[in-house]
DNA sequence: TATGAATGAGCATTCATTCAT
DNA sequence: CATGAATGAATGCTCATTCAT
């Protein structure tokens, strides 16, 4: 019994990935219809908009993955226990996606861009909603004596940094080989990552 | 004496203001030509095409901010005062800008907008270099046991990550407000951030 | 016993209502299908196009009313007599759209943004018909002294254009305000209008 | 010496044929830049929409004509003579176009077919403008003893529907042929339709 | 019969670039 | 050198109509 996909997946398949490769602005809605097999025409059947199916895409693939990420901070465990969690939960909604470009940061950054002000109001919550859970872990790590005295903010912003450029660390595939002289790849554990935060690059 | 500013340089300023307040995209050509006070014509005979103004404030704004940045590896110095200048050389460059948008890693993610082979190439060169370097010192910090045994490519892309927020945390703008009680905004020091890197958050 | 409605009786309703609350352009076919209560494909069972639903209107709603017009001509009555069976005829007709837009006079004179050469005929026929009765009309009293010696064809028009506003007035209902001090609305009577005509405005 | 048209009035001209002739859903942009000869996108360097370039039109050759009719109300003249010069004006005015479809009627009862807000203010306005100036005539004559007792809106109505299709008569060339045995055109005077406003269709 | 999913021709508008003056 | 008028390729979206089921 093979499983027909619904016309909607098809085109948010075709949309999924076209966005990434081609990035939004140069990926035309005859390209969508295109690769997702169907005429232009239908493509509005199913969406309003390109913006709309942007959102859609965003809702789904990626604001969806952080539903639950609040509950971290109820959790009675040690502070960098919570903050291990939080990269947890980076970690398995970005490896959801097989890109080779970086969709969730880039989508941030690039919100600006967009002109549909649910879709940036979305995108902007999203990031404020991750920024004030890590704030929050870490401030709580600083008041209970567990993370060194420090600016929360400062932290909260290095670590995000440091968090979307572990993760994202295929935004620059092309100049691996120039950087490294084996042509390594990303393979590093997630200890060692939060090691690195934890306890800083000192011996 | 009064220095007549050349219509090359009254293109380059317009430009410069133009695409860090509203964007590569939302700037026309007739924007700039306003803003230079000179006529749309004109600026094509001092630049081919959008793509070369830009990649000409690129070279010129940004790039030549990094022309000397691989000397800090020949430097007689430890591993951890090589991080601090390289993090020197970032904040020097790009607290020439005074965007209220974070026009340097904007730059980078945003690369892919560009047609121009020429200026992809010279974004994704400059990232490259920046990172080889980060990534030396880190290399070189853990082979003479400075810094903890570690993949140092995890580490050069954490601390390059950590750096950008650090440096850009003024992409979010809108969502301090929800983060923080108190209206806070930047105002930590170096050093905090460089302990935070070195010695990480635990106490 | 329920009369059920047939379904190209219902095409034909939904229609109808559709074209005179928002026009034929801003009416679609899927509005006509929905508020028939079928499917958007069952319409083209019934009919060809949105013109021929259009044509059929046209044919079963207002030119089936002048079928017997031409029976004015052959009456034994005096020519005032006949223009005012002309008007009954006419208000009879208009009376039974319930439009509070001005349905024959705008479907006559927007005529030429059909394309169906069927349907705009249809319109052209109509419109000379009753153009032609009233050109008789006229022209006979004239010749029979009841009338003043004039130009008929002059007279037809003028009185086609005063007898087509007379009905649509209700074409300014916007403006009405601005033109008259108090909120009046149409309440004369037609013997006024039919004594305007036949004798003027002068006392 | 040659008087070469600005761009501007080649687009005029062009757009006010075209509209005339297919009307303003028919006419496209490309067709109105190719009948002036120029490029399509030169067209958006004179005029923001196609929109505009009608309101334009609308404003210059229709609007215009009627800005002193008012003047009229406060003459020292008879009533019947000021009717007379309000039609005086209707027919100075609409004898400037030499359209075989009429323009103005055409454009007042199509007005709800527009979008645009301003336009349809404009038309709307000029409506009721004309309606307001006539209806004060006749009021006022009426008052004065010099027309009969009646609805004075009733007698506005029906003088607009009259003077409207005086003037356009063109409105029918096609069918004209049916209607009278010889191929008459419209030849009559002024004076004998005045006289039949005011004096009646009787003897 | 009845359906509604699928279609694609058609169109207003934008804007980087050209080039005659 | 300087200009700005002129250009036209490019694109998101609409909706009457078709047709497989």
């Amino acid at each position: 019994m093979t499983q027909t996909k619904s016309k909607r997946d098809l085109i948010l398949d075709a949309a999924y990935n076209l966005f990434i490769n081609k990035g939004y602005w140069d990926t035309k809605i005859i390209d969508i219809s295109e690769a997702a097999g169907i005429g232009k025409g239908t493509v509005y059947e199913y969406f309003e908009s390109k913006d709309a199916i942007f959102l859609e895409l965003f809702r789904t693939k990626v604001e969806s993955g952080y539903d639950n990420i609040t509950d971290v901070l109820s959790k009675e465990i040690s502070s960098d226990k919570k903050l291990k969690e939080f990269i947890d939960i980076e970690l398995e909604n970005t490896s959801k996606y097989t890109f080779n470009k970086n969709f969730l940061l880039d989508l941030m950054l690039k919100s600006d861009a967009f002109r549909n002000p649910e879709l940036i109001a979305s995108i902007h919550n999203l990031i404020a909603k991750k920024f004030s859970v890590l704030y929050q872990i870490i401030e709580e790590g600083i008041r209970n004596g567990e993370f060194i005295q420090m600016d929360p903010l400062l932290a909260t912003a290095s670590i995000t940094g440091a968090i979307n450029l572990y993760i994202s660390f295929d935004l620059f595939p092309i100049n691996l080989a120039d950087v490294t002289a084996s042509n390594k790849t990303k393979n590093w554990r997630e200890e060692e990552f939060l090691n690195l935060l934890l306890n800083g690059l000192k011996t």
